[in-house]
DNA sequence: TGTTTTCTTTCAGTTACATCA
DNA sequence: GTTGATGTAACTGAAAGAAAA
């Protein structure tokens, strides 16, 4: 059995990226909505749960492929634009996010392909002010702190989480200039601001999965790496299935302790039951041929079961197998 | 047109670090 | 100051799907 997760409309498709930048510039505004109470949870049973790509729609180029071949794609997702045939290969400069240091050796690289696409998509929207939320002396994500990034050595140099990696390396050989303590064998772990993450927490409730080109204008705004954004989502969708597994969990664990308390109580009245037949005489327990109702309850029974349930009414058990009609005067009925 | 390859994205599991009691 | 628990950022490998070859 599968569990659902509902998070909200999922048919919306933009960040109100606008709205919710006015709500960090407004301290005041959010903080408390964000917390997990607020997400509207609804649970429910055999509905699969996300699965791989349900809620994406992000198929959109990547860098390599766009390195790769100029040529277009042919599926385009949620606006990111693609060079159409007649565009000439890209061949753009790129434009460092501002997550990067200004004085990055980098500064200046050239690329070509879906980043330069993505940047010039960047470029291209209305300015959105980037989020400086951390106070100067916090130890949140910044891109001037320190970046410990541990070499791991990947094995393949071509896929988006490499690049990005070595984006990052590249910073935070950057970084280090200015930070001689690093010597690159520790991973340091920044954490979020609580303003960059009731920011996030903000787009997860529009969104719970994030395409390239929301991932990578969340993180400008957030002064954020755009695999730091990518890293929160993830995590933050596992900690909503976490949450939500464990809410089913202890739903099904009541049903359970129902049904068997129900399952005793029937046992025990089947048993009664049972013992009132046996001690009955014989004629008692021919088959019914009129039905009677109980006075006492109304309900009515076959007249082979009337004088055991009777009895057990007389006893003060519960018949559940009696039949519940609307009220009437106790007679016989044909 | 069908098959294979390549690449991207997501998830589950795990690790490592920061914080707190 | 030390230690264990907890939360979470970050990483890894596998799976699935899409697009290209």
């Amino acid at each position: 059995m599968e569990l659902a997760l509902s998070l909200g409309d999922n048919t919306k498709k933009q960040f109100s990226f606008l709205e919710m930048n006015s709500k960090i510039n407004n301290p005041s505004a959010s903080s408390t909505s964000t917390s997990d109470k607020d997400l509207g949870f609804c649970m429910g049973l055999d509905v699969a749960f996300g699965g791989h790509k349900s809620l994406s729609s992000s198929s959109s180029p990547s860098v390599e492929d766009e390195k790769k071949k100029p040529v277009p794609r042919a599926k385009l997702s949620d606006g990111i634009r693609v060079s159409s045939p007649v565009d000439p290969p890209l061949q753009l400069q790129l434009h460092f996010p501002n997550w990067l240091p200004e004085n990055s050796p980098q500064g200046g690289r050239t690329l070509s392909g879906a980043a330069m696409v993505a940047e010039e998509e960047e470029e291209e929207e209305e300015a959105v002010p980037s989020m400086s939320v951390s106070p100067p002396d916090s130890v949140t994500s910044s891109f001037q702190l320190d970046f410990g990034i541990k070499s791991y050595g990947y094995e393949r140099r071509s896929n988006k989480r490499d690049i990005d990696d070595e984006v990052e390396r590249s910073a935070s050989r950057a970084s280090n200039e200015d930070n001689d303590e690093e010597n690159g064998s520790t991973r340091k772990k920044l954490r979020l601001s609580k303003d960059q993450s009731a920011f996030l927490e903000d787009s997860f409730k529009e969104h719970s999965t994030l395409n390239p080109k929301q991932k990578i204008a969340l993180a400008k705004q957030l002064n954020l790496r755009p695999r730091q954004v990518e890293v929160w989502f993830q995590n933050r969708r596992a900690r909503t299935k976490l949450k939500q597994t464990e809410v089913d969990c202890e739903y099904l664990k009541r049903c359970c302790e129902s049904l068997t308390e129900e399952n005793r109580r029937l046992q025990k009245e089947v048993k009664e039951l049972r013992t009132l037949k046996t001690s009955t005489p014989f004629y008692m327990q021919l088959p019914a041929t009129t039905l009677t109702m109980c006075p006492s309850c109304e309900r009515v029974a076959t007249s082979a079961a009337q004088p055991a349930t009777s009895a057990a009414h007389n006893l003060g058990l519960s018949t559940s197998s009696l039949i519940p009609v609307k009220p009437r005067p106790a007679k016989q009925v044909s």
